[in-house]
DNA sequence: GCAGCTGTACGAGTTGAGTCGAACTTAGCA
DNA sequence: TGCTAAGTTCGACTCAACTCGTACAGCTGC
């Protein structure tokens, strides 16, 4: 489970676009929200849905590799409902997808909702549907 | 700042009814959501929103006496917009409210909260708006 | 090429939330 | 008794979000 690394870069004066710790090579993110410009509320509405907390609670429990395609998560929807959440999430700044050929990888950005939005994570992982 | 007690019930055990640790002789809270079923994603629902934000994070950071009136926040909206608010918040289980008189005063439900939800009521009270 | 797959884009229908005015209720007080 | 102030309730409007079907684009492999 990767809900365990504390945030180690801590404070939140990185410029608005991203330092990625992560292998080269990678295809170019999608456009999303630079680190200081996550907004609390934003991201509260981004996950203030059942199937998008399911979708970042099983990135966050699941995802044993990086990233994780659209249809990974098995979820009984559309796809044009699908692209929908995804591209929320993305623009509210609680993932990044990535392009791979025919498929949308999607991670959570969990170093920067650590470093700008301590513990929230931690709630969506321990956050279960309907109990 | 009541921002630091650490939520000194923990566990989430509780009835459906709340256990007040608070002065005798208050009015009845108004109709709530026990802690037991409170629900991540409509709390953050409820604090998703701007205005809304505002409010609990005033009443936690500057909530010198015990709760306060609608009027207290200076918030420069109709009276029925606030009537909307206030309500939104009661029913997600953010505030709990108490009718003295004429005026319905408002308090956040720091022990429920952090006993649910863990270091989310840090976030609100670290929060400014559009910075 | 052409099928098959992943996912987007667009548009329409529906639902729900926010905003507010106006009328009402209630408490306190002169 | 009547005024005033706090807040609710109702209804209407607007607007954004959710849902989904359909059509389309791009990659992969036969």
């Amino acid at each position: 489970m990767p809900r365990s690394m504390p945030g180690s870069i801590g404070a939140t004066g990185a410029p608005a676009v991203r330092a990625l710790p992560e292998p080269p090579g990678l295809p170019e993110p999608l456009p999303e929200p630079g680190r200081d410009q996550l907004r609390l509320e934003t991201v509260l509405g981004a996950l203030s849905d059942p199937l998008r907390l399911t979708i970042v609670r099983k990135l966050l429990l699941e995802s044993e590799d990086y990233d994780h395609s659209c249809g990974w998560f098995g979820l009984d929807r559309p796809k044009s409902s699908l692209t929908h959440h995804f591209k929320a999430l993305r623009e509210a700044g609680v993932t990044r997808q990535r392009q791979y050929g025919l498929e949308r990888r999607s991670q959570v950005r969990v170093e920067d909702l650590d470093a700008r939005f301590p513990g929230l994570l931690d709630l969506v992982a321990a956050w279960t549907p309907q109990g």
